[in-house]
DNA sequence: CTCACTGCAAACCTTTTGCAATAGA
DNA sequence: TCTATTGCAAAAGGTTTGCAGTGAG
């Protein structure tokens, strides 16, 4: 009852049920720090305890999400990708060639997004911004 | 031969066939100015051509992507959403109460993206920036 | 002891594809 | 004529769900 990580007592003070499905995701999500999607946390589930199924995996992570634990992500056209929530805000870079994600933030990009819904009436409730580029030539 | 739309005319200098399907499909995208997705284009070919087939409006959709004709937008998680591409670049952003989509542009903001990928030794390809938001109380 | 949670398999939704028929050029 | 394009139906890929069994509190 006592060693639990920030994120197991979230969970359990949000009245649910800290299972050991539960703990396995969670743990995966905060001990790298990328961008996987459902496969592949299952995948990295399994390794820790074949009794986890890819449905649990969904319906872990849609609690987790709907918790604040962890953020969504539909890069591209693939499949969601999925990383902790609770880091500093940031943007994404995804390098089109290899996939990869690099993260950014700019306080100055949203501030002005911020500008621009207000003139246009609206109050921001989340954004998304994804730049897709290609590494250039040293 | 002659009364070709200016769309029409891309198709065939991109050495495609001027189908019956596809210039239903091209004047719909260029009728109305909003962000059908695939289903809703195909609901609405159906009633100009009975004969047009959801599997054609996917194909078509593509092709026209690929010509630079339209572009294909992810809002939220749902399906993809088509728009011609001809006219100047602009965001989005999305009412989350209604699903109405606003268009915005922001040259400052393109230069910060620049600007932030030059930085991380990145060159940008496209990118996309989405602001859901909620109306503002008058 | 309860009922939130799970595994399994089937269902769902969007999108793609193989194949034989059709129709632009 | 020639082959790009189409319709149909089946398949693919990601995600969700019904149901009966399990286990956290």
């Amino acid at each position: 009852m006592s060693d639990l990580t920030p994120y197991e007592s979230r969970l359990k003070r949000a009245g649910l049920r800290l299972t050991a499905q539960r703990r396995v995701i969670l743990r995966i999500l905060t001990e790298h720090d990328d961008h996987p999607d459902a496969t592949e946390i299952h995948r990295r589930a399994v390794e820790r305890d074949p009794r986890i199924s890819l449905a649990t995996v969904y319906r872990t992570l849609k609690v987790l999400e709907e918790t604040g634990t962890v953020d969504r992500h539909a890069f591209g056209d693939g499949p969601a990708r999925f990383e902790q929530a609770d880091r500093d805000h940031h943007d994404h870079l995804i390098d089109v060639d290899t996939g990869a994600v690099v993260e950014f933030s700019s306080p100055r990009i949203e501030e002005l997004q911020r500008e621009i819904a207000r003139e246009l009436g609206y109050e921001i409730v989340h954004h998304r911004l994804e730049l897709y580029g290609r590494k250039l030539k040293a």
